[in-house]
DNA sequence: TAAACTAATCGTCTATTGGCGATAAACAAA
DNA sequence: TTTGTTTATCGCCAATAGACGATTAGTTTA
């Protein structure tokens, strides 16, 4: 899952054409489908990964604030946020697999910052999804 | 639910300053959070109620081939991914709920189209997102 | 009216999400 | 080494999401 996301990052192709979703085993009749049994286009997908990132409003607010004070750590996040600590990380952790997010050791504490390369990624897809 | 949608795409502002989540009841120790208790800028949360629309890879696909045909029947769509027809039909749901996109009816058949007006909405949304 | 067609809804199942407290891990400082 | 600080992870739980088949509802057409 790891690997999709950060190699459809790597990618500077944003363009796309169309998409073609394709059956994973159509000789099985009306097996379960789950995701990966379907293939949409590598922009699709990106896409619809940062959206999903994005999907909830404390994530949307962390990006925020992490946009106004450039780069902050968890704990400063955990004082603004009426969230427990636990809560923060979890979503921490859900932007940084998405890749809008990055941390920087500065022990003992983690700070964080937006991943500008992907940032500009997400920005560009989302640009051009909306024409 | 439905009605915070709708109020939130009506208004025509579209600037936050700053948001300031708040507690819901800090008397009580330790409660389970729902999102409800949380108050996020209106901004944040329409942000966050699009972004979650457009967070899984069918979903965007419906919106792209909806704007490659313009318009187009629930049917064709069927004809078009690898999915059931309940499940097409739940996808265009959560599209409509989130104002995304609108149905006309064309009988027997429904006619989907993207609804133009919150499609500029959540456009100047993401954008002002991103800077 | 009856039959056919289209799409929404219902019920069920499994997986994921989002919340929490408690614990573990990593490191600095005493 | 021990202690304190900070953050990640674990385990649990309730709620939501996403898939399906079956059924229902609304319209056309025969």
């Amino acid at each position: 899952m790891n690997g999709a996301v950060s190699s459809s990052l790597m990618s500077t192709k944003i363009n796309d054409s169309e998409y073609h979703p394709t059956y994973g085993n159509s000789s099985q009749k009306q097996m379960k489908r789950s995701l990966e049994q379907i293939e949409y286009k590598e922009n699709t997908e990106a896409l619809a990964r940062f959206a999903k990132a994005l999907g909830h409003p404390t994530r949307i607010a962390i990006l925020k604030h992490l946009d106004n004070q450039s780069c902050c750590f968890t704990g400063d996040l955990v004082e603004v946020f009426p969230l427990a600590q636990s809560t923060i990380s979890q979503h921490l952790k859900e932007l940084k697999n998405a890749g809008l997010i990055q941390g920087e050791l500065k022990p003992p504490k983690i700070k964080y910052c937006i991943n500008q390369d992907n940032w500009k990624i997400a920005k560009a897809l989302f640009q051009q999804f909306f024409d």
